[in-house]
DNA sequence: AGGCGACTACCACGATCAGGGGATAGCGGA
DNA sequence: TCCGCTATCCCCTGATCGTGGTAGTCGCCT
């Protein structure tokens, strides 16, 4: 059963949602706090599978919070609950790794559906802020292939010098893409992955994706960023 | 009165789409078509505000008929229904100018619904299309810069705990040990071994060895040694 | 001119993995 | 004592990977 945390300061909307979860019979609500260094604190003891944030607290803005869960329970969702509507609030939740964003006007049957969506994988939002993501996607359109010569000045240790284009393989195989997507990503075609794969392997003197992670990780060769 | 356009192969939805419409006082079907061919002739013929438009048509991509509606009517309004999710689907409908994208399994009420949100100025999508759209926004800086900026100190190595057994098996697999071999260093019996991976890959919200090893050296869960 | 490496692209095969089930047992805390 | 967690084992399936080829274009260096 999916545990939640609730991190909201208006102790209505706070209790509203509390009672919402605990009504239905397939949400555990293991705390239910008003302030960010409490949720940051639910968050490290009771390592909740679903968090649901409001923006504006006391103390600092939730985006930290969505952060923090991100970075120390990456199975936690997290789902943004707020009145901000407006695309930097939007943007900041995004990249810090919110998997869902409603306004706090849905109702209690789209709260209910879209806390079920994020647990199916899927990523309920707002259809208003919906339409503030697909205008940023309009304004910067796909970037396929860009290839940024950095001075290289870096302190290869070892003789193993892979190219622009291998370490931009090999960050994306360690995010979990699959070869059509990083072909997709790159603008290049999948076989063409493949080669630079192989290449990279017969370089690193490895013969799978885990290990060439953990070499190139070992080696400097991709930062964690 | 919003005039909607349909254009969808498959009759039988196509019927749906229709009668749902009709039923509902508040819209007007203006058309309702089969191919891509028709759908261009109605878009200029009727002025629609709204097209429905299915991506599989007979004749060639809903996504032209799409891109035929944002060129020649700005302020009609393209919502996708159709059964497509992967990224390339999706991707090229939201180019192409398409404001909402619902799959094919969605509620009548979703649907009712999603109709009315795209008059109001947002964008009905998909959860699990959505969640596509979030995963292309993180993976957008491609451009390495590679700024080594480490000050983190990094207090945190919680969060994550790992059984001793899964640590074990994230070590092997980050040198590339398989499934027979990683079982049989570890006096277990392969299936053994997948099952700790699964759970690993749940703990760690990965989907794959590289991942998984990526993440865990981010968290400082194995160390190079 | 020739060589070499990077980047691109494609085919095909068997091996491996990812993820969905379900089941049993032990151990520690509530 | 019961519950939860870990660890163990097994089944299944379709998707993905690893790896062997081949081959064209480009640019750089000798």
């Amino acid at each position: 059963m999916p545990r939640v945390l609730i991190v909201e300061d208006d102790s209505a909307f706070r209790a509203r949602y509390t009672a919402m979860l605990a009504n239905d019979a397939s949400f555990e609500v293991v705390a239910s706090v008003g302030t960010g260094a409490e949720g940051l604190a639910m968050l490290d003891l009771k390592q909740p599978d679903i968090l649901l944030v409001d923006l504006g607290l006391p103390d600092f803005s939730g985006i930290e919070v969505i952060r923090h869960a991100t970075q120390t329970l990456p199975a936690c969702e997290c789902m943004v609950v707020t009145v901000f509507g407006d695309e930097e609030h939007v943007l900041a939740s995004i990249e810090a790794g919110a998997s869902g964003y409603l306004l706090k006007d849905a109702s209690e049957e789209s709260f209910l559906a879209g806390i079920g969506e994020l647990m199916n994988g899927g990523s309920p939002i707002s259809p208003i802020i919906a339409r503030r993501l697909l205008k940023r996607f309009h304004a910067e359109p796909l970037s396929p292939a860009i290839s940024v010569d950095a001075p290289d000045a870096d302190g290869e240790l070892m003789g193993v010098a892979l190219s622009d284009r291998e370490r931009e393989i090999l960050l994306l195989a360690s995010k979990g893409f699959n070869y059509p997507e990083m072909g997709k990503l790159m603008g290049i075609s999948p076989h063409t992955v493949t080669s630079h794969v192989k290449k990279i392997y017969r370089k690193l003197a490895v013969h799978s994706r885990g290990e060439a992670v953990f070499e190139a990780n070992r080696m400097g060769l991709i930062r964690t960023l």
